[in-house]
DNA sequence: TTACATATGTTGCCCTTGCAACATACTTAC
DNA sequence: GTAAGTATGTTGCAAGGGCAACATATGTAA
């Protein structure tokens, strides 16, 4: 594939930014890029895909999505060509996506195989090396966070806030039972929604028995439904 | 202050994952790094604050929030010790942080002057550290971007949601006249919503003079209410 | 062109949930 | 100890908005 009849737009693409065309060059032979065409309507990745390359927009038009069992979608993003996505694996390698990225209009997407260059930065000292390694996986640690809290704010019931939630700390407490790190009315703040109605949901489903709770203690019995 | 007392427990921190004791003071000393105690109640930062440290929360319990003009809380994240916080000034030095950190039990924190570190990284050429940092870069940006979103989702009416969305893009794209890349189903996954509720409440707030659109082009009349 | 799928607008129903107000705990400070 | 401040539970009310159903309009495919 031509790749070097890309690089004039290249200089243009943020990742590269700061970079003349050789040097462009000189990235593109140590990482050999791979740029691929993908239909409107098409997955770049699907939720749960292992992702090992850090993708670059180049044209078109993706959208970072979630979608639930029953197929609802929710469009968390939508990226404009330039974008960088699926960078998440940059913390851990081999890292599932969370999400998929689905193709809005027909997509140019070029694909890099980034994971090499942390292993290869070679700094003054280990050290420095070590710690630069780190702030890129927290980064995208954090991101991750995030896109876990947006997980839970596009439930469009407060119902679906709260076992959102709930489910998300057992998975991370590896436990059914747990004990979350908010007070009621911060846990309203944190769910964004209205305090009263919070305590009388988390009723209703006591009742319903869904979950059970006590104080800041919660049980998610019956994770269907 | 004397930091030694507290290496110990830096080797269980994420951010110092991997290295020696030797190599954690190392890195202190290219550093200085401040570590200071905050009361409960009180602000790290403030929305709109400069940020250019790096925070490590050593002991404690931080929150990372959002407050509208009428004090209304969002809680974006509970941050536990270890957690590594403000760390979106690696985008781009000196940015102002677009939240605040509030101080929910009283807290140690740790500050690294960590701007440094990027323009220190030596690599075996100028190309590849370019790359990094641009890396780096755009993962503080994508980071920043996620807090947009969830800046209109944690609106709890529709009319919020719309409000949020349209004055974030008049200022992303610096004019009260602008076009979105949605269509009406898109927009309403986008925010969460139900289609028709969404049409319904544009064409309230078309009425009552607060914006104007036609197709996807949106002019944001009125930014009070 | 015809047929089919998808996008947009509109409207009625009614449940969920935000809001306000109040009564009890529980904390923190003095 | 008392008092002030904050957290939690409860309940009535109103309405915002989810849902379903339908009519067009626009787009896509054969």
């Amino acid at each position: 594939m031509a790749v070097k009849m890309y690089v004039p737009n290249y200089l243009e693409i943020p990742l590269f930014q700061g970079l003349a065309r050789e040097e462009i060059s000189e990235i593109l032979q140590s990482f050999p890029a791979m740029i691929k065409h993908f239909p409107k309507s098409d997955y770049i990745y699907l939720a749960g895909d292992c992702v090992e390359n850090l993708c670059v927009l180049l044209e078109g038009k993706v959208q970072m999505i979630k979608e639930d069992i029953w197929g609802e979608k929710s469009i968390i993003s939508s990226l404009e060509p330039g974008s960088v996505f699926a960078e998440n694996f940059l913390g851990s390698l081999s890292e599932r996506s969370g999400v998929s990225y689905f193709v809005a209009t027909d997509s140019e997407v070029m694909m890099l195989p980034l994971g090499k260059l942390l292993a290869d930065v070679s700094l003054q000292s280990r050290a420095l090396r070590r710690l630069l390694c780190n702030v890129v996986s927290i980064l995208a640690d954090n991101n991750t966070r995030l896109l876990e809290k947006t997980e839970i704010l596009c439930q469009r019931t407060l119902r679906g806030k709260i076992l959102a939630y709930l489910e998300q700390e057992a998975r991370n407490q590896g436990c059914n039972e747990f004990t979350i790190p908010f007070n009621r009315t911060d846990l309203a703040n944190y769910l964004d929604a209205d305090r009263s109605a919070l305590t009388r949901e988390l009723a209703r489903m006591k009742d319903e028995g869904i979950i059970d709770y006590e104080k800041n203690t919660f049980t998610v019995l019956d994770v269907d439904n």
